[in-house]
DNA sequence: TGTACATCAGTGAACGCGCGTTCACTGATGTAC
DNA sequence: TGTACATCAGTGAACGCGCGTTCACTGATGTAC
C-alpha cells in the first residue's frame, strides 16, 4: 500500500468504495456516476480506471473477496483463543455482527451476493468462482483435516444460506436463530467423540 | 382457474410471465415495458393491474411462491414411491434438473433470489419472509417429527446455500457435487439408527 | 535555482437510450329497452 | 330480435429522468536544461 503511485491509490479508492455499494445493494444498483461521487471524483474518469462498468463489477467483486478474506482472518487468528480453527470460523461467519454486515456493505460477498454472481459477465464469472472456492478452501485449511472437500462444500452452503434466509426473517428472531444455527454446525461437524445425529445434538 | 373473468386471466398471465423473469434475472432487471411485451401486451396497459413495478415484484414472488411449492408438492407426492417425504423432497430439490431451472426461470424462488430479497420494498419483504417461512414449514412438514424447527432452517440454509453455490462452480462438477452433498445430507437427517457424524457418512 | 515544456489524472458538458409512469383514446363487450 | 348506449380492458404517444459512455479540455506535477 506504501508504494502505490497516486493514480494506483486513486484505482484502490474507488474498488474499495464499489466494494462496499455491491455488498449493500447488489451489482445491478451501482451506477457508475454515484460510484465516482462517493469516491471524491466525478464520473467522466471512471473510464481511465476501468474498460466499462462490467469490468469494475468483476474488480470489485475481486477487492470485496480478498478484504472479506484479511478480516476474518485477522479475527479468526486471535491467538488468545486456543479453541480450533474452524470453530473460530464458525463463530465469526455465523455472528449477530456479519448477520448486519452486508446492509451496511461489509462482510463476506457470497453471503451478500450469491444469488447475483450468474448475470455477471465472463471475466465476473471467473473472479464469483474464485470467491466460492476461496470460501471452502477456507474452510478446509480451518478444518485442518476435521473436513473432506464434499463437507466443506455443504458446510458453505449451510453457512451462506443461513446468513441470507436469516436476513430474510424477522430481525427480532434473526440473530438467535443463527446462533442456534452454529451451535448446530459446531457439533455436527466439530465433535469428534460424540455422533451427531441432528436428534442427538437438538434433544 | 375457471371462473375468472377475462381480466382476471390477464393479470394471471401477466404474474406468471413476471414470476418467471424474476427467477431468470432477479428483481431489478424486470422492466415494464419489457414484462408487458413478453405477456402480449402494450406497457401502458400495466397500472390497470399494479399500483406500481414495486407492488408487481411483491406479487409475482408470490406467484412464484405458490408455483414452485405445487410443483414440488405434485413432484414428491408421487405414490409410487415408498420412501420418506423428506426423502423425496431432497432428491427433487437438489436435482440437476434444480440446478438448472432457475436460469429458466423455474422452480424456488428462495434458490433464485434470497440475496436480493433485503431490497425489496416493505411488501415486498412480506411477502419475502413469506416464502422463506413457506419453505421451512414444507421441510417440516416432510420431515413428519424427524425435525425441530432449529433443524428445518439449517436443512433449508444448507439446500438453498447448495444450489447457489454448484451455480457459480464450474458447470462439469456442479451435478455430481450437488449428489453427494444430497447423499450427505440425507444420511444427516434422514438415518434414524446410524450416527451421522459426517466423518462416518462420507469415509 | 529558475524557466519552459510534456505528461496525464481528473473534469464536466454532451450523446443516445431505455426506464417508470401518465393519460386521452379505441374498440370490443354486454346490458337496457 | 334489433338498436343505442355505457362500460372498461387494453393501446400507444408522450413526459421527465437517470443511465453508461465519450471526449475536448484543465491544471497540477515533474522533468530538461
Amino acid at each position: 500500500m506504501a508504494n502505490l503511485s497516486k493514480k494506483e491509490q486513486t484505482h484502490q479508492r474507488i474498488l474499495s468504495t464499489a466494494a462496499r455499494m455491491i455488498r449493500k445493494d447488489g451489482f445491478e444498483a451501482l451506477a457508475v456516476a454515484d460510484l465516482m461521487k462517493q469516491a471524491g471524483l466525478t464520473h467522466g474518469g471512471f473510464y481511465a480506471h476501468f474498460a466499462n462498468r462490467d469490468a469494475l463489477l468483476a474488480e470489485a467483486l475481486d477487492y470485496a473477496r480478498q478484504e472479506s478474506q484479511d478480516l476474518l482472518a485477522a479475527t479468526a487468528q486471535q491467538p488468545t483463543s486456543d479453541s480450533p480453527a474452524l470453530q473460530r470460523f464458525l463463530d465469526v461467519y455465523l455472528s449477530e455482527q456479519h448477520l448486519a454486515a452486508s446492509p451496511q456493505g461489509l462482510g463476506c460477498p457470497v453471503a451478500a451476493l450469491s444469488s447475483e454472481f450468474h448475470r455477471l459477465d465472463a471475466s465476473g464469472q471467473t473472479v464469483a468462482t474464485q470467491t466460492v472456492a476461496d470460501l471452502i478452501q477456507r474452510l478446509l485449511r480451518a478444518g485442518a483435516g476435521r473436513l473432506n472437500a464434499d463437507q466443506a462444500f455443504l458446510l458453505a452452503s449451510a453457512m451462506v444460506g443461513a446468513l441470507q434466509l436469516a436476513r430474510t426473517l424477522p430481525a427480532t428472531e434473526a440473530p438467535a436463530l443463527l446462533a442456534r444455527t452454529r451451535q448446530q454446525l459446531c457439533k455436527m461437524f466439530l465433535s469428534d467423540s460424540v455422533p451427531a445425529t441432528p436428534a442427538q445434538v437438538l434433544n
